[in-house]
DNA sequence: GATGAACGCTACGATACGGTATCGTTGTGT
DNA sequence: ACACAACGATACCGTATCGTAGCGTTCATC
């Protein structure tokens, strides 16, 4: 007699057991998957992000990573969630200024590196054509933004920045040359460049003597 | 007896008879692909140019697509190759600060049409992963630098902008906000914005009086 | 109106990819 | 040592896509 209860396949986006200890093979083939999704995407792009290549690279069987995704998206999408970048702290105790050029060498550091390069066009077209994505990308933004927001704010208060620092445009006016940069190349971000931006920034945002 | 000149297929990439006087039909057909080519990668990104996808569209043929391009790449690089934004005229009547606003205005204009929004990350990560494209944006830059930077000279010789205004860090200073605020849609990129992004920077390249 | 280039239609082949299914094997936890 | 979860290997199916081939049709040009 067939008992239903032994016959669901348990069907699911496989949970694979995340039980109080978990088992390390599980872990394991998880990161060497990523770890290979992750080359492949750096390599060739998101297209060459295919289940069979990820299998390969990895030495996990395809069969193992269907265990974990029950979609190839729900890989990308979860890959994309793993690669993004560190949060960049600020230290609420040096001056806002030095604050300020540290955070932009940090920033430049982040964007400058390869990885970085070849991940944000790959998830501002996903962002474009599917939905999964929007709020990965807006997540990763907002984060940067707080803290920027709260060293900013802290200028404004200390009467050193002006009080439209912390708007859209002046985010922009202090990011945009960044992002910039390392998309199209035109110019090496390094330290150099990260101190050029930042002091344009606070030059054009000072606050003025009264009026 | 077979005569080998009655035999080679005109295996070419196809020219299509370029001759003094162009078959009307020939640019017609070439033209309704192309468009398609267009719709379909603002609507569903660079994957969604698919051979079957573009005739279907266009209501050409798909033979008729292979009599003008040899492969689909070549389809692709022809295509962004033809609709990449007009260039921005700087009018050299103008009083320099007044042609760098009008420049900004034209330039929010051009990146804040969601064909530039779309045409500009699958550009970005083609250039990434394949050799065709890398020219491409690159001589798109070069020709708007160049008439940015005749106008940044004359303000130079002037007395109004300092002397490193026509820099690469520089010229990332001034488009750089323009490139993320469309890209990442922090903020509507529109006449307002355009001029705070040129105040800000003739602002911060202003010459100074002789110290 | 005759000629031939350009075109439409359609079927086909080859390949790559996503996803499923099966079964034998390994190794972890008890 | 034992049970079972996790894994590996492989074959398989359906589909999408690129590119080719053949042949009949239309239309611009002389």
């Amino acid at each position: 007699m067939d008992n239903e209860a032994d016959v669901i396949p348990v069907r699911q986006a496989s949970p694979l057991r995340c039980a109080p200890v978990v088992n390390p093979r599980i872990t394991r083939s998880r990161e060497a998957l990523l770890n290979a999704a992750r080359e492949l995407l750096l390599q060739g792009g998101p297209d060459a992000i295919t289940v069979d290549a990820v299998a390969a690279r990895s030495g996990v069987a395809k069969s193992t990573l269907y265990r974990h995704w029950a979609t190839r998206d729900e890989l990308v999408v979860d890959l994309f969630d793993h690669i993004k970048p560190p949060m960049i702290e600020l230290d609420p105790s040096l001056p806002v200024v030095d604050a300020l050029r540290l955070f932009g060498r940090q920033l430049a550091a982040t964007v400058g590196d390869p990885e970085w390069q070849c991940m944000t066009p790959a998830l501002l077209l996903m962002k474009l054509h599917q939905n999964n994505f929007a709020e990965i990308e807006t997540r990763m933004q907002e984060q940067q933004r707080a803290a920027l927001d709260a060293v900013l704010q802290r200028g404004i208060d200390e009467g050193v920045l002006r009080a439209d620092a912390t708007s859209d445009t002046s985010f922009t006016l202090l990011i945009g040359p960044f992002i910039m940069a390392s998309l199209l190349g035109v110019v090496t971000v390094d330290d150099a460049f990260a101190d050029a931006v930042t002091d344009h920034f606070i030059e054009g945002h000072r606050a003025r003597a009264v009026v």
